[in-house]
DNA sequence: TTTCAATTTATAAATTTTTTATAGAATCAT
DNA sequence: ATGATTCTATAAAAAATTTATAAATTGAAA
């Protein structure tokens, strides 16, 4: 479940952002000043901010700062001045959205969901899930080391697994065959680096419609594979 | 330099918006219709897209969808009536950003700005090794071993490639022939210094407007070639 | 200044070399 | 004994190099 944290010192404010944003699913944690708030922003981990301007302690706009130098996750801003929002806008503190009270607590969970949604698609999908990599498609199911090519799993052997894994885990990077083998073979084995070719043969084999136009795995020629994304 | 897509079918706005994001530093490119918007959009590279709702053609609705099927970069959609941007939000078509005409320019530029700099804060960060040599409309992406020149990216061979990017790597500094020949290829592989011109001939082919006229790779007369920066 | 030869670079095409794909045999491990 | 893995030989593909010729630039001589 997402933890979403709520930085407002008007409590009636807080709470019908709160009920609504519970309706919704999400686990909410509601601080009244702005060093309270900051405190178990940096401490404690959340999905998202909602974040007043206005705060006894610390304002909005140093929470906001200091937020940004250790975490990436989103802020949405809130004042019941327009120009204020101007104003945070033009410096860059890194918000990542500004809303002007008074405004409907639907919207705002519209908002929270947009921003948790782009968050994922950015960071989410290449940083968080390691044990399931989907790319177009194809399904990479590292723990039950499975791999479903639109939508019909096709066996792989060990070797193929490692390897094929290890390309799409770094998407686009091209990695000569002595790399390749160095990273999925043993460092020491004493090996010919044509086993390499070999198993990407048979990885295309199983994941591309047509294996002399290869629409995953690409050659570079004079230089090796990798993964095009 | 950033590369901006605009859609927008009303040609005095897009010339306004194009004229403010120039002065900015950004690069503009223009269309005034959904289908080739859509076009362009999935063919060439962006780093982000002002999508106008109404548009002839394609709607903006299922622009947005069909982009975001395939990319991740920031879209910011515009339109002339608020009840719109509402209903989209709701939609989730997963924009970055909505605006409402009329607007300033100087919003656009600082909502822009903005949001390229979070994209760059979530994305750029977990994207190690981003070695990316960026000259005029040329990028070169070393860990991909790619080229793209104005937004589109082509095709280069190995040596081509190493030779680009070395010259790309040393702006403006001037290499004879055999010196190229010495960094490029194996130090001691006697070989004809010919093969330079012609790679340097073929690189040319690829990245130059008028090979005739080279704007990127200079011919210093008795000397070698430089990379004008 | 003009002209012409010498030199250098550009270009296109042919040739050679390098690299990869593929199939099948041999080997290895379970 | 079976299937995975590695090795080997050959075919196919791609790139690098060479070669030949054209075009451009320079410098010297008329």
């Amino acid at each position: 479940m997402s933890r979403i944290l709520i930085i407002e010192d008007e409590e009636a404010i807080a709470d019908l952002e709160k009920d609504y944003l519970e309706l919704s699913g999400f686990e909410v944690i509601i601080r009244n000043d702005g060093d309270d708030g900051l405190q178990i922003a940096l401490s404690e981990e959340f999905d998202l901010i909602v974040l007043d301007l206005m705060l006894p302690g610390l304002d909005g706009f140093e929470i906001c700062k200091r937020i940004r130098e250790e975490k990436n996750i989103p802020i949405i801003m809130v004042s019941a001045k327009k120009d204020d929002i101007d104003k945070i806008r033009g410096l860059g503190l890194g918000a990542d959205d500004y809303m002007t009270k008074p405004f409907s607590p639907s919207e705002l969970v519209a908002r929270v969901k947009a921003h948790m949604a782009r968050y994922d698609r950015l960071v989410g999908s290449n940083q968080k899930n390691n044990d399931v990599i989907e790319i177009r498609g194809i399904r990479i199911d590292k723990t039950a080391r499975r791999v479903i090519v639109d939508g019909v799993e096709k066996a792989f052997t060990g070797k193929e697994f490692d390897l094929l894994t290890f390309l799409a885990e770094h998407p686009n990077h091209v990695y000569t065959k002595e790399e390749l083998f160095r990273e999925i073979w043993d460092m020491d084995s004493i090996g010919d680096i044509a086993t390499v070719t070999v198993h990407i043969k048979k990885i295309r084999e199983k994941i591309e419609y047509d294996s002399a136009k290869p629409q995953y795995i690409e050659t570079i020629w004079g230089v090796g594979y990798r993964f095009k994304v």
